[in-house]
DNA sequence: GGGCAACGATACCTGTCAGGTATCGATCCG
DNA sequence: CGGATCGATACCTGACAGGTATCGTTGCCC
């Protein structure tokens, strides 16, 4: 199978509409059905129900859909980590790091520091992402190590080593009754009368049904709070981003946060081997 | 990239040798250097460095060597899943799992018939293999959940649960004189005259240096017990396996084994989450 | 040191196939 | 019933994968 097969495949599966995946793809409407016939023929698999009014997947096709991203991902990841290793090594970067824009800056501030201290550090370039981007960038090859929060963020796939742990707060509206308190219990905030939970993007981009604004980053969230439209359960270690019109209780029963750094299993770079010794002997 | 390219690209890288990897991928010779010249100009990257008497991998041949394989191993993955799922119902395995051969059968056993009774099971095919080769398998979609026994096998790039933990034991021909001991440290048996612990195989299929005999698999290295000529330290459970010219002892301080279920992460069916499961609820 | 063997690169030819345009056939809709 | 939508088919063309023949370089051995 070619990885133009594969795209063209995935193009027509996500489009579900042969045209407008041409489209996308920069080539005309008939090449692509031909090529997605031959995929067909030569899989000996039906991949896609066709009418001349819809198309839909079938069974294998689905898993043809599944399996082909991470195949596609895995082939853009060898292409981009080869072309950065043939950089002249002056400016190259020599890791790249990903984690959350609303993970914590000490911990990730630290880390920086400790690692450019070791004998034979390479410049980092960190990348700030969105929740649930990591992953992808990560499996692309666009980035070489993450900070993930489980269990937010799934390690699937990746080695990973535990950094940290710690609890989980609410985050209110400054002024709000429940600030009183020195902590709460997730059955006190849920169902909060006009302060609802958000809802998060799946890792499709689509939001679940059901009441609560929807987000995409930790300042949408942190702004909704602060206008008094939701309340949010983030770590710990948010309070110390926190603006004054917010507050922060703990709640007791709240699942543990743990950061963890994360890596593809078979880069076998120096670099972020050091990275990920200096990183689970901070503390 | 096409994976025609990384195909060729990892022929060469691993043979070293143009004239060979022709040979091998059946094609001539100078199409393939064609190939690997066009793909070094759209990387942008040299990947070997020859002369008219060698050929040596760069730096980017050798990321791209890593990742490539993974790549391909991911695209035949792809391939081989959706082939799977294309086939009618009827006599299509639901699930192959893949174990050791030497791993317990006990286990195994259990698990296969817990799961058989769980409603909506489906057919498993079981495959044994030597130690080092299921990562690949899983890897390459032949097999879409393993039995792994930590630290021996590495579950990077897997979901992984924990199933069982237990001690090792040394195993020594039947009258040996340490076998009269109720137990022993590892420092009592490296070392031990005219027993050398064996070698294993690396993930590249070549052994490292030093003395002790080469064994490629657990039958073979209880042979070589029973022979005379090495021991060896297994899993306690191994002990059900033993024939009665060898015999077992505990091994207090070597690293405990820890049997895992691990399965690709994205694969995401019904019948694989049934095993883990009914896997994780055994005991 | 000259001849030879090994090996990758180059030159050149050919057939296949990817991709284009035009058009058909089926289906839904007003 | 006519038009719009959409996938399939027919047919053409150019690029490129793959073949053979041959060259240039470099160790090596008599």
């Amino acid at each position: 199978m070619e990885t133009r097969e594969l795209r063209y495949f995935v193009a027509v599966a996500e489009e579900l509409n042969f045209g407008r995946a041409a489209q996308r793809l920069g080539i005309a409407q008939p090449p692509l059905s031909r090529a997605i016939q031959q995929l067909e023929r030569r899989l000996g698999a039906t991949l896609l129900d066709r009418t001349s009014r819809s198309v839909t997947l079938t069974e294998a096709g689905a898993v043809l859909l599944a399996e082909g991203r991470a195949a596609l991902d895995a082939v853009e990841a060898a292409e981009r980590r080869t072309r950065r290793a043939a950089l002249p090594p002056t400016g190259r970067p020599g890791l790249v790091l990903v984690t959350k824009a609303s993970a914590s800056r000490e911990l990730l501030a630290e880390l920086l520091d400790a690692y450019a201290a070791e004998p034979g550090a390479v410049p980092v370039d960190v990348i700030l992402c969105g929740p649930g981007e990591q992953e992808r960038l990560l499996r692309q090859g666009r980035a070489d190590v993450a900070l993930l929060h489980r269990p937010f963020d799934s390690t699937a796939g990746f080695h990973t080593e535990e950094l940290s742990t710690e609890g989980q707060v609410v985050v209110l509206p400054a002024g709000h009754p429940l600030t009183l308190r020195s902590h709460v219990h997730m059955a006190d905030i849920t169902g909060l009368p006009g302060l609802p939970l958000p809802r998060w993007p799946g890792p499709d981009g689509s939001y679940p049904p059901g009441p609560g604004p929807q987000v995409r980053d930790h300042a949408q969230l942190l702004q909704l709070v602060a206008l008094g439209r939701a309340c949010a359960v983030s770590p710990e270690s948010c309070r110390t981003q926190l603006h004054s019109d917010l507050a922060a209780v703990p709640v007791l029963d709240a699942p543990k946060v743990t950061t963890v750094i994360a890596w593809p299993p078979h880069l076998r770079s120096r670099a972020v081997a050091d990275l990920v010794r200096t990183a689970t002997g901070l503390r």
